[in-house]
DNA sequence: CCCTGATTCGC
DNA sequence: GCGAATCAGG
């Protein structure tokens, strides 16, 4: 799908509000990768953004180094998007939505900016961290083989407790605090 | 591992 | 102009 009006202009939007350029391709959907909205993003000359997220320090080589690519075209399709996410689903909770996106827009466009406003908060929710619902959590002496055992809260405190989400054999985390258990090992070593 | 943006260059 | 592949970093 091209780059029509609408989509550049969500685009421009949404990235001067700070969004990474993969949670931007998910919104605007329909086979757009982030490779895309980065690229796309350079060629309108868009870079400066509200929120720094990382990676800001760009070395500009003096000349130009050996980023040889090899001649292989390799042109076959990916269609596939970043998998959801496995659904981990907290109890709902009334949530105040920060009402400034919706109110600058006008005519008919509004109504769609308003779904995708919706998605971004969902991208948001998934990514934060997990919270388990009260009536499902587990204290120590409910551990088992298949329950995640990433403690949650000072061990001291009497609202201490353990994930206990299903966790595959052998292993001793759910997947989502597995990949936590992974970033934090990364960066305490060396 | 997950992720981020930046860059190059064939198309 | 487009964006996959790659690079470089967190």
């Amino acid at each position: 799908m091209g780059w029509t009006e609408e989509r550049v202009e969500l685009l421009k939007k949404l990235w001067l509000e700070g969004l990474s350029a993969s949670q931007i391709a998910a919104t605007l959907g329909e086979g757009v990768t982030r490779n895309a909205v980065i690229g796309k993003v350079h060629r309108l000359k868009l870079s400066g953004r509200a929120k720094p997220t990382s990676a800001a320090p760009r070395v500009r080589p003096s000349v130009r180094p050996p980023v040889r690519r090899p001649v292989t075209p390799q042109s076959a399709g990916r269609p596939a998007l970043p998998s959801p996410q496995a659904t981990i689903s907290t109890k709902p909770r009334g949530m105040p939505m920060s009402g400034s996106a919706t109110a600058a827009v006008q005519g008919a466009t509004a109504l769609k900016i308003e779904e995708e406003v919706v998605r971004e908060v969902e991208v948001v929710q998934q990514q934060a961290e997990l919270v388990i619902p009260v009536e499902q959590r587990i204290s120590l002496l409910e551990l088992n083989e298949h329950t995640c055992k990433w403690p949650i809260g000072d061990p001291l405190s009497a609202d201490f407790y353990f994930c206990g989400q299903h966790s595959d054999e052998g292993r001793p985390y759910c997947e989502f605090h597995a990949r936590r258990a992974f970033h934090q090992m990364e960066k305490k070593k060396r």
